[in-house]
DNA sequence: TCTGGGGTCCTTCGGCAA
DNA sequence: TCTGTTGCCGAAGGACCC
């Protein structure tokens, strides 16, 4: 057999970039007033600065007064903080903490409501910067990617630190925007590489730098390493990188498993063979929501089937808006005391039909515990696929009758029309 | 007055068929 | 016919990430 005789591979130059601050740093170019200030973005179930806009319309939004912005100390209802400027973490307020604490420690930081839309849209700009520049990206969500530099022209000058610099630039010269890149030879250290520095830093590490760069780092800075792994490896007396790379892999696969006890290992010595995937369909879309207060599916029945309607409703829209259908069908509910419990039916046929999935929704809530209170109520829709003309849309409001769907009822095919309970399920 | 929302992937377990 | 094994699949939950 011929050998191939093509140029020999370049090593592999991986990068990661995280945008620094992302949803902070997007409201401060539209509110440049507040820089300097703790600030808090947080899932404020009503926008909190809606009365501020209104207040103040036909005013450029720079030119606000400080003094007008809600605070933390006025907000009441449930709901965790996004992110925090660094003014306001030096009141040791940070992520996911919830608001009413928050409030107790910076009662003056003001709040902004997280704006989804605007980071789409400066993460569609930035994102697009890179393409441009580096083709093979992998969109790892709103303010994060990772992108294969070793075939780019200049991807392999000083190890990548010449290309990270030009996309560094190129975006802040299209959004105003700083971000940290990390390259390595694999995703897995690309992305330690890219904490290295921030903010608006660039990292590089190459294969002999794992000893000095990686090991002495906790077990926690790796990636897919979450606080309950963490906590059984320092039960184990490991903390750092380095200690779990000098244990046994044999002894790591009895203790976490074959396939995990594996990972762990190779991850500590930073082997990470995973490719940059540029392209990818979802697996499952969801809605959910926290009420205001506990419901109970009895004495809030209206409420809850008003909420679950809706939920079930846009879930619908956004499978249809996406161009999925999908055969597997659940819910989820959070009780008072934080159990998290779920419930899933896979029809025969995909659906992306309203009323349908709030059907089948319906019976997976029938066979969970409806006594206690909860406070979350979700809607998944999972194994999906394309949406095609035989699948029925149907998206949209839930009218006053359905379709019988073919997948389910198969006995129910004469034609007719189902009325939809007003109640819950 | 703790604790959001939207995802992915993995493990475990039970039912079922070969 | 009964029992054991294996492999597959769906369901439920855990862990993790942004």
């Amino acid at each position: 057999m011929l050998q191939g005789v093509s140029p020999p591979a370049l090593p592999r130059r991986i990068a990661h970039l995280d945008m620094d601050a992302f949803y902070a740093s997007v409201e401060l170019l539209r509110y440049p007033q507040l820089k300097g200030l703790p600030v808090v973005i947080g899932g404020a179930r009503r926008r909190a600065d809606d009365a501020l806009l209104q207040a103040h319309a036909g005013l450029p939004l720079s030119e606000i007064p400080v003094a007008a912005f809600p605070r933390l100390k006025e907000y009441t209802g449930r709901g965790v903080i996004t992110t925090a400027t660094y003014a306001a973490r030096a009141f040791g307020v940070g992520s996911a903490m919830g608001l009413m604490k928050a409030a107790r420690l910076c009662p003056d930081a003001i709040l902004l409501p997280v704006d989804f839309d605007e980071y789409r849209r400066y993460s569609r700009r930035f994102k697009q910067v890179i393409t441009e520049i580096a083709p093979v990206m992998e969109d790892r969500g709103v303010d994060e990617v990772y992108i294969d530099f070793t075939d780019v022209p200049g991807g392999q000058r000083e190890g990548g630190r010449v290309l990270a610099r030009l996309i560094q630039k190129s975006i802040f010269d299209a959004t105003g925007l700083t971000c940290s890149i990390g390259v390595a030879p694999n995703k897995l250290l690309a992305k330690m590489a890219s904490e290295f520095r921030k903010p608006n830093g660039i990292a590089i590490v190459q294969p002999e730098d794992l000893q000095t760069l990686i090991w002495p780092l906790p077990c926690r800075k790796i990636n897919g390493v979450g606080p309950k792994t963490a906590a059984r490896l320092a039960a184990l007396g490991i903390e750092t990188i380095g200690q779990l790379a000098a244990c046994e892999r044999a002894w790591l696969v009895e203790q976490f498993g074959a396939s995990h006890g594996a990972w762990l290992f190779d991850a500590a010595w930073g082997r990470d063979d995973r490719p940059v995937v540029t392209e990818s369909e979802p697996v499952s879309i969801s809605r959910e929501t926290t009420f205001e207060r506990d419901l109970h599916a009895v004495r809030d029945r209206e409420a809850l089937g008003a909420i679950f309607t809706r939920l079930c409703e846009q879930v619908a829209e956004d499978l249809v808006r996406k161009g999925y259908a999908g055969r597997t069908i659940g819910v989820k509910l959070r009780y008072a005391d934080f159990r998290r419990v779920t419930r899933e039916t896979t029809l025969e046929h995909a659906t992306a039909d309203a009323a349908h999935i709030r059907r089948v929704a319906g019976l997976c809530l029938k066979r969970l515990d409806l006594t206690q209170r909860f406070r979350l109520l979700g809607v998944r829709v999972g194994s999906l696929q394309p949406l095609t003309a035989t699948s029925a849309p149907g998206a949209g409001r839930i009218s006053e009758t359905i379709r019988p769907d073919p997948g389910v009822n198969r006995s129910d095919a004469a034609p007719k029309t189902e009325a939809i309970t007003p109640s819950l399920f």
